[in-house]
RNA sequence: GUGGACGUAGUUCAGUUGGUAGAGCACCUGUUUGUGGCACAGGUUGUCGCGGGUUCGAGCCCCGUCGUCCACCCCA
């Protein structure tokens, strides 16, 4: 038997049911905030990756599946969606049109991570970008529909915001915070040490008890903003307390990815282990620009489909359609024009095998059919078929041209 | 990449100091020769992850390998 690869899953019945909800709930509210669909590919250049979401994320330094093509060129399967959706709006010019485009995808992503609970080296995510308005107002509309969309799933969560800054007031705070660091450099754990060099900010994100003590008194970017970024972290936080949406300054709240500035967020669930962000996004200004483009303001996100696939309850399955059976070998075929006729307007089930009525019923049972319909010796003589309601539970014989 | 736990029927799991594999659920059949969900009775299901080793004998012990899970790391 051949095995699917470390950390790829097959998703049959009741999960693939539960990833067409979860995508289907989330295109449907996408769409109701004017984004449209848009499809890239999953193998992109390097060269891609490597410029949007920066050398010093894991994600590129180490986890890509890449490879040399049979042309010679050095390719990646996509770990992310950003970078895709950037590039191919740079490649279409939309960055020389006026109008604000909004898009949202779905689909495979690829990291080649040890697999855990809620991290698979193929998984799938939905998410929208958001290109040419550079209000923080559109931050907000998008925390907002991301509510709306757990909402309608069901799920509950937890909201971190923080700001990041903009080229103005990151850079001095990064210097600041890197001649701290380097200070008590020999108290911090190897993980930090390392990260002083790669990426410094992510060492307020670190996990590790002695680190955190130490960082107690270290400056705090939200504390440094420049102005612009200040009064707009402030709109942010005043238009989510209208609105009612509870949220936390997670003033260690990182991105991991390069590309982003100002607002960033993160959906947290605790009840589904350490993997525990369930979306995640935030502001990106430069990344247009970073690709070619002209600069170009965007947000954007994206949920990690498997992640919140055990928080989600399917709305209970209403009986449906039709079950088709014949008790006797000769009525078999009758079935078939029924079943063509019937398939114009609603779901067939026909059972192939003639046999007996209990055993019937039980089929027609277990495919949760709302009608069954058989086909006996005393039907066929007459040209009839018998028909059963299974939740009003009424049953009639009708000519088979009437029903 | 690091550390730890685990892998037995479709599924959840039991399996004693090594002696030729079991339960619930599911499934099939019957009780009811034409009335589903319930009940009762009977029945089917295994390369014990894979490969090697120790042994008269391995699900159990040893080594390797693949996979799963948990934590770190990373992130959705």
């Amino acid at each position: 038997m051949i095995h699917p690869l470390r950390g790829m899953k097959d998703l049959t019945f009741e999960d693939g049911k539960l990833f067409v909800h979860i995508v289907t709930t989330a295109i449907k509210i996408a769409k109701r905030y004017g984004y449209s669909y848009i499809e890239t590919p999953i193998l992109e250049a390097t060269a891609l990756f490597k410029r949007s979401v920066g050398d010093s994320s894991d994600i590129v330094s180490k986890e890509m599946y890449r490879f040399e093509d049979k042309g010679g060129n050095d390719v990646c399967m996509r770990p992310e969606g950003t970078a895709g959706v950037v590039r191919a709006f740079v490649h279409a010019k939309l960055d020389r049109q006026p109008i604000k485009q909004k898009f949202y995808y779905y689909g495979p992503m690829f990291r080649y991570e040890r697999p855990q609970k809620g991290r698979l080296r193929e998984f799938h995510q939905f998410g929208c970008e958001s290109f040419g308005e550079a209000s923080v107002y559109e931050d907000f509309t998008i925390i907002t529909m991301i509510s709306q969309i757990f909402h309608e799933l069901g799920i509950g969560f937890n909201l971190q915001i923080n700001s990041l800054g903009c080229p103005t007031c990151m850079p001095p705070y990064k210097e600041t915070l890197v001649n701290f660091l380097i200070e008590i450099k020999n108290d911090l754990c190897e993980d930090c040490n390392r990260r002083i060099e790669t990426n410094p900010i992510r060492v307020l994100d670190c996990k590790n008890q002695i680190c955190q003590s130490l960082l107690v008194n270290s400056t705090k970017l939200i504390n440094n903003l420049c102005e612009g970024c200040d009064t707009d972290f402030k709109k942010l936080t005043k238009l989510l307390d209208n609105a009612g949406i509870t949220y936390k300054v997670d003033t260690n709240l990182v991105r991991g990815l390069d590309y982003y500035n100002k607002t960033a967020f993160e959906f947290v669930s605790n009840k589904i282990g350490s993997q525990s962000a369930i979306a995640g996004g935030g502001r990106y200004d430069k990344l247009v620009e970073f690709l070619d483009g002209k600069p170009t303001p965007a947000v954007g996100f994206a949920i990690g489909i498997e992640r919140i696939m055990e928080l989600v309850q399917m709305p209970e399955a209403s009986r449906e359609g039709i079950y088709l059976g014949a008790m006797t070998e000769d009525a078999v075929e009758k079935l078939f024009p029924i079943a063509t006729a019937k398939r114009k307007e609603t779901k067939v089930t026909v059972e192939y095998n003639a046999k007996g009525f209990k055993s019937h019923m039980k089929g027609a049972d277990k495919v949760n059919a709302r009608y069954v319909v058989l086909i006996g010796e005393d039907e066929l003589k007459s040209g009839r078929v018998w028909v059963k309601d299974l939740e009003s539970k009424e049953e009639k014989t009708v000519k088979v041209e009437v029903f």
